[in-house]
This record gives C-alpha cells, structure tokens and sequence, in this order.
DNA sequence: TTTAAATACGATAATATTAGTCGTATTTAT
DNA sequence: ATAAATACGACTAATATTATCGTATTTAAA
C-alpha cells in the first residue's frame, strides 16, 4: 500500500549513478546493472522511457549509452511518477471510471482531498533533492 | 503505485457511513455492504479489524453489529493506514531488509526523505476529516 | 431451549498487478 | 564486417491483492 513499484525505484537509482558522474559522461544500462544488481532488460526498459521523456538522452551504438538531459531541479516528483506510471493518486476512481459504485460512494470526496495533498506534496519536491 | 489497498477503501466507506448515523446506533456488514455493493465477507473482515484496533466497536448476537467507538479526531491517517496494513513506506526495504544491495543502494537516504514527507501528511490529517 | 442472525477467523481460490525475460531490429564506433 | 549498445513488442513468471469458503461462536427472540 503506497508503494513505489521497482520501475520508479530503478530509475531513482539510475539517475542517482549518472549524477554523481561527470557532466556530459555517459553510462549504459549494463554498467548500471553490474553496479547494483538490477536486472538489465528491465532496468533499459526504464532508462529507455526516461529518454522518451526527454529526462535523460540515449546516445546509440558501441560506447553510446544515457546521460541527464534536463535540469533535474525543474522536475517535481510528482510529474516524474506521472511521466513513468501515468496520474498520480491514491485510487483509480478518478482516472478509469469504471467504478460501480453509481453514485452511491459516499468518499469521493474525502479521497479528493488525500488525492491533492499527494499530489501537492510531491509537487513541491524536486527529482534534484531526492538524487543529488 | 502509490495506491489504497480495497481494504483501506472499504473502511473509510463503512467509518462513513457509521459517522452518518445517530451516535450509538449500530450497522452491521450486510447493511454496509449491500448499500454500498461491496462484497460482505471481506468487508466483515476489515471491521473485524477495526474493531481489534478499537477504532469501532463490535456487538455480536442478531442485531448486532459495528458502531464507531473512537474519536476520529484523534486518529491521524497515519496510524489508521498502519493498523490496518502495517508501516507505512514508499518502498519495503527499510522493514524486512531482505533487500539484496549489500550496500550498494544508492538511494535509501533519498528514499527515506520521501517517506518521512509522506509520513508526516498522513500524520497531519485526521480520520475524522476524511470521513466527516 | 431451539432457531436464526450476527460476529470471528483461518484457509484457500481467483484475479490483477508487477516484475522479468526473450527475441529481434536498429544504430554506429571500430 | 563486427560487435556493443539502444529500442521495443510480446510473452512468461512471480507476487500481491482481492474474494470466497467453511466453520465456530455469540446471543436476541420466538
């Protein structure tokens, strides 16, 4: 319950490594998987959606690899989770709607109002506080 | 990610709905459940628990039933999501170490901001301001 | 004192989500 | 050409969540 799921947990990790590294310095999903223990395929997966969103760059070919591409102080926590698991809250009934509740929940409401101080509180962290 | 658990739903439902009603009159989980289409048993359960936790009260016998026994107010979500699902932490590394970094983990110290910040919200909300 | 409606709860089954792997294509430095 | 890297869809495995089953206990009321 609450829980960050490995995806999120990986990419912390990943661009925690690239940050202590040399500015434009370049590292693979392979280096980054030796050092921690992380499955490969899986951490790439990870590292290859970050690129997608433009929070780090992949360069191809041999010695290629990732590197931070946007300026991790401009970045909340809360679009970060967003980019990588899709809206941030704390039940689905907002997004999905295929609640069958028929109007008869009664806390609707009330999840509101946990819903926007998630989200607030993660809004107000950046990616730079929690990897530098 | 980051989600309820049903059984946290279900009793922000049934804490609800008891609020609703006159003080001390009880409601049982059939009542509950049909109200609202939950399904019984595992709504049974969950009062169950709650009731162990004596944040409500439990009557058996027929028309017997659930009334709220606590005062709300003095509930923060905290410790309600934590009696009913255990520590509450963005990543389960810092309860059952059973994780596998030997030390390499880049990340626990960012971690751990994370979870206090979350800790600290659900600290600063009341059970009662959820379900009033 | 029997019955029925309710709580209590461990065990198990079903389902959904998450995590991880496989196979293959593409890119590009050497 | 080759090899080392990214890219990515499809699939499988593992885990966690959700729900059900079965049975025991309690107790108000007929």
């Amino acid at each position: 319950m609450l829980k960050l799921t490995r995806k999120v947990e990986y990419a912390l990790i990943a661009l925690r490594h690239m940050q202590a590294l040399k500015p434009r310095k370049l590292t693979s999903a392979k280096e980054i998987a030796e050092a921690y223990g992380l499955p490969q395929q899986l951490l790439a997966k990870t590292l290859q959606q970050m690129a997608r969103d433009s929070i780090i760059e992949a360069v191809q070919g041999p010695s290629g690899g990732y590197r931070i591409m946007s300026d991790l102080d401009k970045i909340s926590l809360k679009d970060f989770f967003e980019k990588l698991e899709g809206p941030l809250g704390i039940m689905d009934c907002y997004f999905d709607s295929d609640c069958i509740q028929l109007g008869a929940c009664n806390i609707r409401t009330p999840i509101q109002r946990i819903n926007e101080n998630m989200r607030d509180m993660f809004s107000k962290m950046s990616l730079r506080e929690v990897t530098q």
